[in-house]
DNA sequence: TGCTAATCGAGACGGTACGTCAAGTCTTAAG
DNA sequence: CTTAAGACTTGACGTACCGTCTCGATTAGCA
């Protein structure tokens, strides 16, 4: 999607597709270890093996550098059929409670966040390229479980993935002791009365007493 | 909460208590123009017409600056008792989104989670400084509604708190030409089957086809 | 003197002429527009139209490329005799009022002291390419004025060039709002005295008030 | 003559008048050691433990560092009063002979002349602060010698001084093996006969040779 | 005619230094 | 002891050229 690494076709030494490598690798370790604002250029380039301006031939600011690294960690296709909603959001929220305990992912996130407001299109670029393919993956998973029946038919799927993925980056962002998944699921006990046909949990250990949980 | 402006109590001249003011207004301006990042300490000297060591002797950093310049936004007392949930809800959904048109509330937020991960406590502050008063409100909205028998007995508050606060989080965030109060009206739709008494929607005008909205 | 155009005599794609040729024409424009420091092979390459490893091929280095560009302004041969020493000179120092005229002297001859004390050769081979060459003319004009009993017969000519090239470059050097020719002349009025066989000045119209002028 | 250092009168804190010393101290170094040309800023920093900063917030450019380093070799008063023009000489002689053998002395020279057609003031700064100064103790001590009878009442000094600069520059920088004392005092002998009233060498020792020395 | 070998353009590469900006500390005189 | 003013160190910024290097595409002369 974003391809900062594109050049004119003909002529010229070509570029070192190791730099590239080396360059997105050691933004992305820089990322995850300082974050977007105490990551510095000259920093990825050292650490890189790499000299600045090389860096700057690909990538025209920090930002773009970013954008790029991160991009790259885009997933192939999440969520397979487990056979039921249920099992699939389980598998899932594994999974999430494994990518959360990543500092990377946090400082993605954060670098997300932290763009919004800004006129440089960083947010954007994030947004399309992190956000949406998991939005996409939940589109699936939902569109999965409404043809088993598990979710009504009438049900507005972008609407219902607005809910969930707040309910999800709440959770992920607030301070807590307890973890991610168990919070997420926590959460979405509430909704199931309002979108699934029987109004029931679609998780058979359902907590009874979830409305009293503190 | 924050309080850097304390001093040792006696001898010499005072501090003047204008420059407080002053450098907390012209901080609070730059964060709403330009973002935590591009915000600098002696720009926000110029403007607030004051000596760069006048800041630091207050606030030690950049990080302690902004958080009490945006402490001091902590509303009073939101969400007066309007009679109703319904109404309570559009009163808050129509503060919020004036108060989302306010580019300096982006900025917050986009500080608020920027600084996820970091080190510095930041993001603590912030959380303490300014989601806590607004869940506070909340809790005390939600409460007023449960009295009521609007909310069910036995729904944990601190939950659907979260609940809430990640679908405003998130439809604040995410872009889209509609407006944030009706798509969070739109979210919460889902939710009060789970959570009223009689499964429905405490709006009077609620859509009735709200299931399939784009 | 400076071939560096050098090359291994068989086999291959033979050296574009034509490059050579711009090459050392740009740097010489270059030369005249900017002086010697700000002169980049980058900027003879781009002027040229040629590729800077033609250049390098060339000339290993700024200095050698740089040395070539001015070595071609060798006279072949200044002073034709013109039948007195008085009309020599005075043909000469037309001439080099002319010269001195021209920007791109002014450079190399800045580009020549400029590189005194160094270590790079640049100063020797300005010397030898430059200087030399123009010393050998005055040579051969004075040896014809010894020759014609207008300079005395145990005169050290290579003393004398010395004497008049010093005169002749601090002339040219120095600030001044009359022109170069007339204070090289009113100079060498000095030395006839101790020059010629009777003492007198070769100028027909040299002034009798040459001591008083300012 | 040239004061950088220079600034507003009242307020903030004092500049380091050590850092002056130091980043003179060490730009004249340097100067002497690597020329003009190879000079960079960073090194003269690093040599006079100093931040960059520090330099470039008292000369705005690598030109006037230099002006400044070298404007401080003015020597307070050249050539006291020996009796006579031949000693004089002789002191001069052998100053310039100790002078001309310190490396600096010759990259001062290199970045004079090396700054010719150079729009940027270097080439007037020098000839104000370095040349100028020279000249006027020149001139005093030719002024000395015409009261005392031992130049001709009527001779231009200032024309003179040019001859004389010029002999000295050009033997200072022509590439020879002998002594430039020795070699300027050659090169004056041919003119006395046109200054001096009597029409001889002001040297006891002339060689009565001098005019077919090589 | 096809092979060989150096040239050409283009431009990437690791570097060095540039001149600027801001952070946070320190120093002074004035209040 | 505070304040305004501003110098100071530090570190990163993004740019410009350096001189070297790798390409693919020419362009001879030799086989």
């Amino acid at each position: 999607m974003v391809d900062a690494t594109q050049r004119r076709s003909s002529g010229g030494r070509p570029r070192d597709p190791g730099a590239d490598v080396a360059i997105l690798e050691a933004a992305r370790g820089l990322l995850g270890e300082f974050g977007y604002d105490r990551l510095t250029i000259e920093g990825v380039a050292e650490r890189a093996g790499v000299a600045k301006t090389t860096i700057y031939r690909r990538f025209p600011s920090k930002v773009e550098l970013v954008t790029a690294a991160i991009d790259e960690l885009r997933p192939p296709g999440l969520f397979p059929d487990t056979g039921s909603l249920a099992s699939d959001l389980d598998a899932f929220l594994a999974a999430a409670e494994q990518g959360l305990r990543d500092p990377l992912a946090m400082r993605i996130i954060a670098a997300l966040f932290g763009s919004i407001g800004q006129d440089d299109g960083l947010f954007d670029t994030y947004w399309r390229g992190y956000v949406e393919p998991r939005r996409a993956s939940f589109r699936e998973l939902f569109t999965r479980a409404q043809a088993r029946g598990e979710l009504r038919d009438d049900l507005d799927l972008e609407q219902f993935i607005d809910l969930v993925g707040g309910v999800v980056m709440y959770q992920a962002v607030r301070p807590s002791d307890r973890p991610v998944a168990s919070r997420v699921r926590d959460g979405l006990e509430f909704v199931w009365a309002g979108v699934t046909p029987d109004g029931r949990s679609p998780f058979a250990d359902a907590t009874s007493d979830r409305m009293t949980r503190t």
